[in-house]
DNA sequence: ATACGGACTTGGCAAGACGGTG
DNA sequence: CACCGTCTTGCCAAGTCCGTAT
């Protein structure tokens, strides 16, 4: 056993081994887990193929938009400072050390310069990669690995054996093209092909399935194997990559880094790690008994705010709307409600009669039955909704001076608000704003859409903080908190119910940057780490119970399945009073298709009603056991009839301490990422090596389905880049026209309007004609890229999915100021990351 | 086993800030 | 410097998942 290779460790679909890479494979130990994978894959394949984005595919989304137009002016500079905070200053130097480590000398310094928004310069690519995958056959071999590093890794113990089993096959499908794909534009609309491929795995190839696994374990898993694996490693491995790194040189690299972490991180997380039995109590558990020790559930010892700032009261604008074409006098109360749903006329809500009904249902209620008003479909709110326009009209047109005057008052007056301090240490509080009242604007189609989300007031609000810190003065003269408690086990400042859902709560949290909020991120991250460790043996495990005679058990094996290679959410049952969304446990009959001989058609609205649309090729037991789930039901019953996600989320933590549906998430995603930026990502220079970043982002923001929906003036903005390539394509005949003639002495051609052009030297005009090439060649890529990423969204896995580290590392590597790639708050809220070793490998 | 309460993470969108450009 | 497109932020909705009560 133990040998397993490590490669398995990514996801298997995506991987795609294809290259391996040279072979660094002796050399030093590669590193020992994750996939570099020397060995001689064997296959490889190339499968595939398709291209993923294009299941992309738009969909549904609400759109509320409201047009505004917008066209904000600027004006102002912002004077900036402001807020900076103390973050900040730490913040500078990190990046600053940041850089620098690498290499040596250099000086290179000179990055910066480019600045141009990334997203420009992408272009490239795609399509290759994507695909991924499949592939699979990798592995066979295992080496040992392990080598001595440390940690890490080692996957030996694996249990797995197995590693290969299963993967394999199935593939064929697609098998042949590597990657050529091609197309996928196109489909984007349409269908969306797979993203992942899945299905791949297993490629034929490999023998099949089974590997003789040797051990078996047939207990799914031991889960007891610990891997390993800390962070710390980062440290380590040195050795491994090396290759690639550059100049490695010194090897002390990041040594001397200080850390410029807030406080925090590192302490605790120390804990954790190695013992993997004792677990953690991560996050979500409150522990909050035990706290003995180590202060287990304890969240900090003290805490002092100013509590939570309230909108101003409504000042009515006295604008009478029309009923039945005459003005109507409402009271303030009636008119605010009034304003909140003339505001909206220009949304898409308006098109909805829930919305509608919803919204008229709680206005009358306000209105009184008698009321003049009998009826929504008499009213007219334009005179409102003119009004407002003409408000916000006002309002940019004010000068830059005005607008700065307005942001300081705003500014002086939120300002206590925007902290806290815990434990000693000054911290952002994120949303310390009350939710201002409005009209709840659900996405999808939810049955609450358009009701009234009333005024919260100071009575409806529980403060939680310190024992000995002042109770937060109340800003509303003559009100008071409804409670003020001190539970140093949550981590919550304040919180209040949902008016809309008064079973549901709205907490006051400590900012992103702060350091509460970065220890838990960092447990999130070496919790997907520590799946890498048991993933061969749960994917063994799981491919055994694919058929199962336990039906329950079957239905665990396949949504774990779902869940590791398509990502899918973990999927929790919902109230009827919520948009009727799904995730896998949720997952209707009529929502997977099963398309022989072995292609699963999944469409279905996950969350925020974002549309789930990919066809993958997925294990033939897998297939069957879909089918099988399916006979005897109706569209709209419950695929996994036997299973939800407490029971699914029970079964994950007999395989890993504290695993959870989406933890896979969040592994594959960073794997993916660090696969990717591992594999040669050859950029040039920081422009380039910022392409390659974007292209890794994009694919795992594939991966996680995150979508966004194409911008209004997209099309225009696309025309608007033709246009000026096809300007440059003329400019280009016009040069080469007059290269000609100035090759034979004779001057150039008048301009268009009969201007006469400077006589240049042939030399000089091939210089131009290659400048201006390589200025189309630019275009063209961002044109690409742009139309790519038009329906893709990369912030959020960089946000949530992403282990920083990885980026972190990669850009030490590669010489890349982190700023390119994390803006602002980013970098606050990745402060914790700062500092890891270049080698750091997730 | 389930339901439910509760706490925290994830997500898309639109307004605002920013930065390049003609 | 007015305009525009992109990036950043705020907002708040919508998930996940744990613990406890039923």
């Amino acid at each position: 056993m133990s040998y397993s290779s490590d490669d398995d460790d990514k996801p298997l679909v995506f991987r795609r081994n294809s290259k391996p890479e040279k072979a660094k494979s002796s050399s030093h130990p590669p590193k020992p887990s994750p996939k570099p994978s020397p060995k001689p894959s064997n296959d490889s394949d190339s499968e595939d193929d398709k291209p993923l984005s294009s299941k992309i595919s738009t969909v549904s989304k609400v759109n509320t938009n409201n047009a505004k137009n917008g066209s904000h002016k600027s004006v102002s500079t912002p004077p900036k400072p402001q807020v900076k905070d103390e973050d900040s200053d730490d913040e500078k130097p990190l990046s600053s050390k940041f850089i620098s480590k690498p290499n040596v000398g250099s000086a290179n310094k000179a990055h910066h310069e480019d600045d141009k928004p990334l997203s420009s310069k992408v272009s490239t690519a795609s399509k290759v990669n994507t695909n991924n995958a499949k592939n699979g056959s990798h592995k066979s071999v295992s080496t040992a690995k392990k080598p001595l590093v440390k940690d890490e890794d080692s996957d030996d113990e694996k249990p797995l054996s197995s590693k290969l089993i299963s993967k394999p096959n199935a593939g064929s499908a697609n098998k042949a093209h590597q990657n050529g794909s091609v197309s996928r534009e196109n489909q984007s609309k349409n269908i969306a092909v797979n993203k992942r491929p899945l299905g791949e795995e297993r490629s034929s190839g490999q023998s099949s399935v089974k590997k003789p696994k040797l051990s078996d374990s047939s207990t799914p898993v031991n889960r007891l194997k610990p891997k390993t694996n800390s962070d710390d490693d980062d440290d380590l491995p040195i050795a491994q990559r090396i290759k690639n790194q550059a100049p490695s040189s010194s090897g002390k690299p990041s040594s001397s880094k200080q850390k410029v972490v807030k406080k925090n991180s590192s302490s605790l997380n120390k804990t954790n790690k190695k013992s993997k039995k004792v677990v953690k109590n991560s996050k979500y558990s409150k522990p909050s008994r035990v706290p003995p020790g180590s202060g287990e559930g304890q969240k900090w010892t003290s805490l002092v705010h100013n509590g939570v700032i309230f909108p101003p009261a409504y000042k009515p604008h006295g604008v009478k709307m029309l009923y039945r074409g005459k003005p109507v006098d409402l009271t303030p109360e009636q008119e605010e409600v009034a304003t909140m749903f003339a505001v909206m006329l220009d949304t898409e809500y308006m098109t909805k009669p829930k919305f509608k009904e919803n919204f008229w249902e709680d206005w009358r209620k306000i209105l009184g039955k008698n009321h003049v008003i009998q009826n929504l479909d008499d009213c007219d709110f334009k005179p409102i909704y003119e009004w407002h326009q003409s408000e916000k009209e006002k309002k940019k047109q004010m000068s830059t001076e005005e607008k700065k005057a307005l942001k300081e008052e705003k500014m002086k007056l939120e300002e206590k608000y925007m902290w806290a301090v815990v434990d000693g240490v000054k911290e952002k509080v994120g949303n310390f704003r009350v939710e201002p009242p409005g009209l709840f604007r659900g996405r999808g189609e939810h049955p609450k859409m358009g009701k009234l989300k009333k005024r919260i007031r100071p009575s409806d609000i529980t403060i939680n903080i310190g024992k000995d810190a002042p109770i937060p003065e109340c800003p509303i003269p003559g009100e008071s908190w409804k409670e003020v408690r001190h539970d140093n086990t949550v981590t919550w400042l304040a919180y209040w119910l949902d008016p809309i859902n008064m079973k549901e709560f709205k907490y006051v949290f400590l900012a992103a940057s702060s350091s509460l909020k970065g220890q838990s991120d960092k447990e999130k991250y070496e919790k997907a780490r520590m799946l890498k460790g048991y993933i061969q043996g749960i994917r063994t495990a799981y491919t055994k119970d694919f058929v199962s005679k336990d039906v329950t058990k079957r239905q665990i094996a396949v949504a774990t399945y779902l869940i590791d290679k398509l990502a899918l959410r973990a999927g929790n049952e919902k109230d009827d009073d919520e948009a009727d969304t799904v995730g896998c446990c949720t997952l209707k009959v009529e929502n997977v298709e099963p398309s022989p001989p072995n292609i699963l058609k999944f469409d279905f609205l996950g969350k925020d009603s974002i549309r789930y649309q990919n066809e993958v090729e997925v294990e033939l037991p897998v297939f069957k056991a879909i089918q099988q789930f399916r006979t005897g039901k109706q569209g709209g019953d419950d695929l996994f009839d036997k299973l939800d996600t407490s029971k699914l989320n029970a079964h994950l933590k007999e395989l890993m301490p504290g695993l959870t549906a989406k933890v896979f998430r969040t592994y594959n995603a960073s794997i993916t990422l660090d696969d990717m930026l591992s594999r040669e990502t050859k950029g040039r220079d920081v422009a380039e090596n910022v392409v390659v970043y974007q292209h890794a982002n994009k694919e795992v923001a594939i991966i996680c389905n995150h979508q966004r929906s194409v911008s209004k003036s997209h099309s225009a903005q696309m025309t608007r880049l033709n246009e000026k390539i096809d300007e440059l394509k003329d400019v280009i005949k016009e040069l080469e026209t007059d290269l000609a003639r100035a090759k034979k002495g004779k001057p150039p051609l008048k301009t268009s309007d009969g201007k006469p052009k400077r006589n240049l030297n042939p030399e000089a005009l091939e210089k131009k004609i290659t400048q201006t090439k390589a200025k189309i060649e630019k275009m063209e890529r961002d044109k690409e890229t742009k139309e790519d990423l038009k329906t893709v969204a990369l912030g959020t896995s960089k946000i949530n999915y992403l282990d920083p580290r990885i980026t972190v590392a990669w850009c030490k590597r590669h010489e890349v100021p982190i700023e390119k790639i994390f803006n602002k708050s980013l970098l606050a809220k990745f402060a914790w990351s700062m500092d890891v070793d270049p080698s750091f490998r997730f």
